[in-house]
RNA sequence: GGAGGGAUGGCAGAGCGGUUGAAUGCACCGGUCUUGAAAACCGGCAUACCUUCGCGGGUAUCGAGGGUUCGAAUCCCUCUCCCUCCGCCA
């Protein structure tokens, strides 16, 4: 949610990024400038009516208290009389916010003025490329027949069980991904993030909250029965644990590291792009989340990038840095990173990691503040999360970058303390 | 799932339907005292919104929504959540 007096002052701004964004209708915006306008009427007039009817009141009770019934009766008359031009006052001014509301938390965020303008994932802008690619003396495999080979994923008895996109992990293929939980957690740990364990259904207001709802309501899967969404990110319970508080200033920055499934439906997105572990309904993901000073809030995006290119490096794994252009930001995002690893056996880019800054957007529809220790008002803080890492990528990274030339696979070096074997 | 109890400010905890946005204690912040600290004393300390250039003024909020009343934290209804006991169960 964007800030009201911005949307007064500067109703143009928003509007523009909703252009570049290419999210929303702008007019919205006009919408919401006109509503307030009205609705800020209404509310002085009920306001002003309150008063009088609260002043009268509280005459009414003095003149009852010492006995003088007839002289408070017509006092009683007329506050009656004012009861129904309150209520009918009370109810349009209710509907006005309501409808107000309703169109703020249809507004994206606005870009950082460092982001690119473009509208397609062509004109995001490579920063830079890291790491060595892996050259091979033999033709590389990729990951999903190397799963097969070693009998690492059924995605058969997966869809029998569930569905396209929920795969079993088996023996090894298990092993490798908690192996992989536990060096991201540890990883995190060190670099001073608290480690949450979360639910993994949350309700509505929570949803909202961080902006899936409205935006992305058809790629979350529903509880119907109770009202409950399954969590496309842990960014979602992790950021809602402080929903609607307050934080000293001292406290901040705040920040937590998360491993829970996701679940995506992927509507519309099936393509060539699907194979194997490229693309699942459900899958594992290590979040790290960060509550901080808006002053703070671009440093901690770089400090929270350079964490999660950390496991790349630490994994070996060749990635290169995007930031994304205006066009392919989502609707939350004021600022976002992307990191690919390049996997050889496929000879392409796999996203593995989404670093974003939020500002006060999710922070704003959330209501997590901070008081100024300086004094004054809460103010929002700055949200941002990013992945540290996404799984199933880093096993098909893993699995194709480090096969060799008989079909076996070298766990990388850092992980061998984590899995307990050395190959596969 | 069955039965009962509860929800008040950061926490604890009062609150006859009429200066109760809310006593009191703790915590916190500022000050006095002290060489310093502690103690003691004095003062301050919720959130959102409207209005004003500003000082200030006003409105709403005692889990949420609705109702009764001139007036509700206080009475009535509905919902949500929490706690205790029983049942079921990891």
């Amino acid at each position: 949610m964007l800030d009201l007096s911005l949307i007064r002052t500067n109703p143009s701004a928003v509007a523009d990024a909703m252009r570049v964004k290419g999210i929303g209708d702008p007019s919205i915006v006009d919408r919401i400038v006109d509503l307030d306008v009205r609705q800020r009427e209404c509310v002085t007039q009920l306001q002003q009516l309150q008063a009088e009817s609260n002043s009268s009141a509280k005459k009414i009770g003095e003149l009852m208290r010492s006995g003088r019934r007839d002289e408070a009766s017509p006092l009683i008359k007329a506050n009656a009389d004012a009861k129904e031009k309150l209520q009918e006052l009370e109810a349009d001014s209710r509907t006005l916010s309501d409808e107000l509301d309703d169109l703020l938390l249809e507004l994206p965020n606005i870009p950082h003025e460092s982001v690119p303008v473009g509208a397609t994932p062509e004109e995001n802008v490579t920063i830079g490329e890291f790491g060595e690619r892996p050259s091979f003396d033999f033709d590389p495999k990729p990951h999903w027949e190397l799963l097969e080979i070693h009998g690492l994923v059924d995605f058969a008895r997966g869809s029998k069980v569930t569905g396209a996109g929920f795969p079993f992990y088996i023996g090894k293929g298990a092993s490798l991904q908690r192996a992989l939980i536990n060096f991201f957690l540890d990883e995190a740990g060190r670099k001073g993030y608290t480690e949450l364990q979360t639910p993994i259904v949350v309700n509505e207001d929570s949803a909202r909250g961080t902006g899936q709802l409205p935006d992305k309501e058809d790629q979350m899967y529903v509880v119907a029965r109770d009202e409950f969404f399954l969590i496309p990110t842990a960014e979602v319970p992790v950021t809602n644990f402080h929903r609607e508080e307050i934080f000293a200033e001292a406290d901040l920055p705040k920040q937590y590291a998360a491993y829970t499934p996701c679940f995506r439906r992927e509507a519309g997105s099936y393509g060539s792009d699907v194979r194997g572990l490229n693309r699942l309904h459900q899958f594992d993901k290590v979040e790290l989340v960060k509550f901080v000073h808006p002053d703070a809030s671009y440093d901690e995006l770089e400090s929270l990038r350079e964490d999660a290119e950390d496991l790349l490096r630490k994994l070996k794994l060749p990635y290169r840095r995007l930031l994304m252009c205006t066009g392919d930001m989502g609707f939350t995002q004021a600022k976002k990173y992307d990191l690919e690893i390049f996997s050889g056996g496929q000879n392409r880019w796999l996203e593995v990691s989404s670093i974003s800054n939020f500002e006060a957007f999710q922070a704003r529809r959330s209501r997590i503040r901070f008081k100024p220790s300086a004094g004054g008002q809460p103010r929002p803080l700055h949200t941002l999360n990013g992945s540290g890492l996404a799984l199933p990528r880093i096993v098909a990274g893993i699995l194709e970058n480090y096969q060799t030339a008989d079909g076996s696979i070298t766990i990388p070096d850092v992980l061998v303390p984590y899995t307990g074997f050395v190959s596969i």
